[in-house]
DNA sequence: GCACAAACTGGAACGTGTTCCTATTATGGG
DNA sequence: CCCATAATAGGAACACGTTCCAGTTTGTGC
């Protein structure tokens, strides 16, 4: 795997550069969304987004990263449509987290095979894609401490440590779904007992 | 990827054939610790193990499995090495799980080629590795709820949900470290974190 | 000990991720 | 506008997981 980064929308000058790239992401989510991780072959990507297979690679390093880039932009994607909710429901912290880990998981698990593809480079993508790993982190976590504390600036330490574990539990839940290990039902309950361990108030 | 199972020892009848399948985990621990998961190549395997190709395959239908069943030999072995100690240390139940938890991950990373290679595999594996999956699973489970309840005959239900929840954090925990992206400090911070906000006595 | 089935060997062959090379096309400075 | 440089197209080539096959060895029931 490659020491390079995947190429961000702010290192491409031209409109034409930018435009492949978007076409690059394009065919990678369509591809995943009809046929998983296995479907999304570098020279179909290739051929989808009408670009040649080298400058597939010097836009993303390898199908991992250019898997993960797709999962960030889906994750950015996910996170506008709930900031743009004017409360997230629920009473308690643990009734506002399960709503939005519900929200988000169902938002994938209706799309199986494209979550199935972009989990698995999640989870094989190694220090190369730490940068595209990080900002996924990130926007899991603040999704999850501004749940607990709606309207707060800056999260504790304690819900930071704690949206932390969940984004654990919940990759791993993840995981064991898409590699068909546990249904959707048992993901969702294994969650919500998590949540309910962490956040009893 | 195959539906069928890794023939395990029982399903092999001759001590011709568990000498085979025993030097072919041998092979695969072998050079997963020196060179991790892209060293353990299955032509690699098989001539290490002195096996031909297609009789590797038949013992295990796919690297995951290989992987994953010496995964579970590891762990197996791990988990007698702890059952032989009179008592685990610590007064408490987060203690003894954090106890538990170093020692284990402390054996892993003193190999880190080997535990990169088995942690990938595992978040690779798909249904079909199922079983093997379980095997592990279950091991990780009662080992740590030993070390919640020592003595105790049945772990309840809650125990069995703490302890499914830190086996997430440790495997979420263990693919940073493996892929580059947490020191092996920032793993034992972040368990020992989880571990205390799970288990406050 | 024989005949038959199962297991094993050795290696060819195929698919897909990745690399590399040459010819062609954009792009930007003078 | 022209040149130098970078970017792209098109495709061959390579590595490794996996499958498959023909021939040989091992194990089993009689």
């Amino acid at each position: 795997m490659s020491t390079l980064n995947s190429l961000s929308v702010e290192d491409l000058g031209s409109a034409a550069q930018r435009d492949r790239r978007k076409r690059i992401l394009d065919a990678t989510y369509e591809l995943a969304r009809e046929g998983g991780f296995d479907a999304v072959q570098m020279r179909a990507v290739a051929d989808k987004a009408e670009v040649a297979l080298g400058t597939l690679y010097r836009y993303f390093p390898s199908k991992i990263h250019l898997l993960v880039s797709a999962l960030a932009r889906e994750f950015e994607r996910s996170q506008k449509s709930i900031a743009t909710m004017d409360a997230v429901p629920g009473d308690t912290a643990a009734e506002r987290v399960i709503f939005v880990m519900k929200r988000t998981t169902r938002g994938l698990q209706g799309d199986p095979r494209l979550t199935e593809a972009l989990t698995r480079a999640f989870m094989f993508a190694d220090a190369s894609v730490a940068t595209e790993i990080h900002t996924v982190g990130m926007l899991l976590t603040s999704m999850l401490t501004q749940a607990m504390r709606p309207g707060a600036e800056e999260p504790t330490a304690e819900d930071v440590a704690i949206a932390r574990v969940i984004g654990d539990v919940w990759l791993s839940a993840l995981v064991a779904w898409v590699t068909g290990r546990s249904t959707a039902a048992e993901t969702g309950a294994h969650l919500e007992t998590a949540v309910g361990l962490l956040l009893r108030d």
